[in-house]
DNA sequence: TCCATTACTTATCATTTGATAACTAAATAA
DNA sequence: TTATTTAGTTATCAAATGATAAGTAATGGA
């Protein structure tokens, strides 16, 4: 295997990947949310609690740009903020009980998609792509050493 | 393999995928080129010829839309429009040499960056993430029926 | 021929997003 | 104590993107 063919056969996986996941989560809109928010959010639903500054990092957005779109969020009563006990110049953005429903919507439709698109797999095949998924984390997404 | 569980790992790789597709291409920037333009510019780099509705439909904005931005990468000299013989209401667009010339940068700096991700996977580590690209391609992300 | 459709363009406006300066308050280091 | 750094906010402006209406010109069908 040649490591140019290997990166020609990355590349349009990965165009692939985009392709799909947008498939998957178009129309998947809470209204009257914008993209950016709702990457925030689906952000927030995985590892909160988390601060302002973390998702800043991840989202790859300024802290101001994060902080306006945090305070709409807030306003619309998504999320919540909870201040640290230890330095109170930090807190906590975590989904209010609005936000949870409001992403385990989004998330079963996403979800009942995937299920769709993998209908047709066998058992065998769940189980390659399981492994294949893990191989890739481990050797390519996840470089972890 | 619980397909539940395989939907939560999906979920994580494609956020590692996003990540990492992000870091790769993260300031590859051409002066004076937005991120919509970039991906037009790749769009076309890797399926020219095409025309302005294959770039509205994959790219997932409307034509007029399209048509704005193709107007000012043509102004820039980065892309060219040709007539098609037979219906003489399309045209294909393709890179001019300057296009050409930028992209190849462009995907030379990515490229460079990829083999930096791999560089400590061995022969085997190889063979293994080609085989598993190709599993996931065939039976998640092009459900060719 | 006439009409509907297709491919694309131009123009305009609203919204979203990005960038930056200036600020508060708390923590930490000197 | 004082100075510096960190975490976050507010305000403001510019730029990018999205949505839509209205137009041209070519095609294709009735």
């Amino acid at each position: 295997m040649d490591k140019k063919e290997l990166f020609n056969q990355f590349v349009a996986f990965t165009t692939a990947v985009h392709q799909v996941t947008h498939e998957l989560t178009q129309n998947v809109k809470i209204d009257n949310i914008t993209p950016v928010q709702y990457k925030i959010l689906e952000y927030i639903k995985v590892s909160q609690p988390v601060t302002p500054t973390e998702i800043s990092d991840c989202q790859h957005m300024s802290l101001p740009n994060t902080s306006r779109e945090l305070r709409k969020l807030q306003e619309r009563k998504l999320i919540k903020k909870i201040n640290d006990t230890e330095d109170r110049r930090k807190h906590y953005v975590c989904l209010t009980e609005d936000g949870e429903k409001v992403m385990e919507k989004a998330f079963a439709c996403i979800e009942e998609r995937f299920q769709q698109l993998i209908q047709h797999a066998s058992k065998k095949d769940l189980d390659d792509i399981h492994h294949a998924l893990n191989i890739l984390d481990q050797k390519v997404f996840n470089p972890k050493s």
